[in-house]
DNA sequence: ATATACCTTGAAGTTTACTCTAAGTCAATA
DNA sequence: TATTGACTTAGAGTAAACTTCAAGGTATAT
């Protein structure tokens, strides 16, 4: 069992965050120790190494939610997980190359203000 | 010159999002008709290109900004820009470094749930 | 000429994802 | 035992990026 601060150690999350998340349903069931605290299991942790894979590929905290029930439903949702996984995985790799192509033009401008850049400078020189 | 309406269709954005943008200073002095209506000119439009381009790439509106105020001052301001669009190429690139590293994992559960998901099923029709 | 559709402005409202505050409880240490 | 520091809750506040609203002006088709 980790207490909240070795979980924020462990995720980079804040407890601020942590609490936050429990209350919007992505990981909520955390137990509590006798004096009211939060202690979270090794499955806690696997739910949160999930959820921050789901959450730094661009999924909204309202999707991860509903990711995050399905997955508390067992078996019977695999399918559907899994589904809903591809899609998402093939979303990212979309918006991946979507953003390799802008990144490209931004590559292209550099390229351009830097050749102008040199011009620039030798006529200045002069 | 383009009317707003001709603006959305070539970049995408809102009617309601263009003047926003005018509003934040990514590209102000956009003229006026006669009537007070906006037209751009052909400058504009590469200003938005360029707006559009960071923007993609995850830049905050207010960053883009100071971009965009940088690039009206002319070329005194190229390698200051120069390098603004070099360190933002290298953030970027380190952020899709990062979502590929998150993918894989979200991948590697995809294939993960897909066997579970097989050998629940087998069960379940005996 | 008038109806309709689109444009203008300033300002208020919305959504997402936190982030902070206040008032109080719990645990460990001098 | 007293104090320090971390934890608890509910709820308020914040920042970014829109998005909508209200009131009015403009352009155009009938």
């Amino acid at each position: 069992m980790y207490t909240i601060h070795e979980v924020c150690e462990r995720t980079g999350l804040t407890a601020h965050t942590l609490r936050y998340y429990e209350k919007e349903k992505l990981l909520p069931n955390v137990s509590r120790s006798a004096g009211g605290f939060r202690q979270y299991s090794d499955e806690d942790m696997e739910s949160l190494a999930m959820i921050c894979c789901l959450k730094n590929t661009g999924m909204s905290l309202q999707d991860i939610a509903r990711f995050m029930e399905l997955a508390r439903e067992g078996d019977q949702t695999l399918r559907e997980r899994c589904e809903l996984l591809e899609r998402h995985r093939e979303a990212v790799l979309a918006r991946m190359e979507e953003m390799q192509r802008y990144l490209d033009k931004v590559t292209c401008k550099v390229d351009y203000f830097t050749e102008k850049l040199r011009e620039f400078e030798e006529n200045r020189s002069k």
